[in-house]
DNA sequence: ACCTATAGTGTCGAAAAGTGGGAATAAGTG
DNA sequence: CACTTATTCCCACTTTTCGACACTATAGGT
């Protein structure tokens, strides 16, 4: 289980180093295989394991493929999905094409959500948590079933 | 059941020592194993002990995140939970990220609130406290589901 | 009132994590 | 085929973190 936020630099060469409290588990679970792809609704992207990914990928491409935004979605989804693997030093290198849709700089914040890793830069990181205050926030009219959560 | 308010002090470097009265029961229920995350209502800490934790996270993981709002909610939520272990002295370490949202400083406030604890910054909460003792005085026109309290 | 035990706080040192640079190999191009 | 460019792998250094220890303060009991 992947948790916390955790504000890291992406280097020169576009290596990232994973913080040491998620490389435990990436090693363990997977010898450090990742698969990289992109969130279709957010500008990040999700790191998962290469298990956890291969469950995910099949359901994917179990999908009725005759309907278009459905064969869209599995273009984008498989299409930017990239298998990586943590080199000698816990860092993953990011290829281009991902760096680039989620508008990656120097400075990235690294998310865990359970099953996966959410990866943003942080100038967007701050604005989607930003809204997200917003949007749960004492003022907001949070949706039916959130209101019944006994937290 | 955690009760009580107490002041404690964060050191130089982050840590807090829980107080001996709250201690015992995280020792005792979870081997000091505990989940922080952030309220989404108020900026403040929530304190779980890890089995308690791992129901509401299961309950959150349940929503349905197709929609937006709800999808924010748990990005927040399951994004900052942290999980943190006492150390041999009794205290934890809060991430910088925890320690950021809600404004903690060195004075800080412990609030039990059964199942789990609340962490204030001092000052944020005697602004708070004034603020709750307002909305729950005499002129204070309370929900239906308080009124029919038997206190 | 003093002594003892326990809670709270601070400091130091070792170990590990993060960061950068450089060399070697591979790939692409003229 | 040779040369240039890009990528990958590895090593070394710096910084931060974590754990242990020791001291101080406070409360309770005799």
């Amino acid at each position: 289980m992947f948790r916390g936020v955790q504000h890291i630099n992406m280097d020169a060469k576009g290596r990232l180093a994973m913080p040491a409290r998620q490389r435990e588990p990436l090693l363990s679970e997977c010898g450090g295989q990742v698969v990289v792809t992109i969130d279709t609704q957010s500008a990040c992207l999700t790191i998962y394991p290469l298990p956890e990914w291969e469950r995910i990928e099949k359901d994917v491409q179990g999908l009725p493929a005759l309907n278009p935004a459905v064969k869209r979605f599995q273009r984008l989804i498989l299409g930017y999905a990239t298998d990586l693997e943590l080199d000698g030093n816990g860092r993953m290198l990011l290829p281009q094409p991902l760096r680039e849709y989620a508008r990656l700089d120097k400075k990235l914040v690294l998310v865990g959500q359970g099953n996966k890793l959410e990866l943003w830069s942080e100038s967007l990181w701050l604005s989607e948590r930003e809204q997200a205050l917003q949007d749960s926030g004492p003022a907001a009219d949070l949706p039916e079933e959130l209101m019944s959560l006994t937290l």
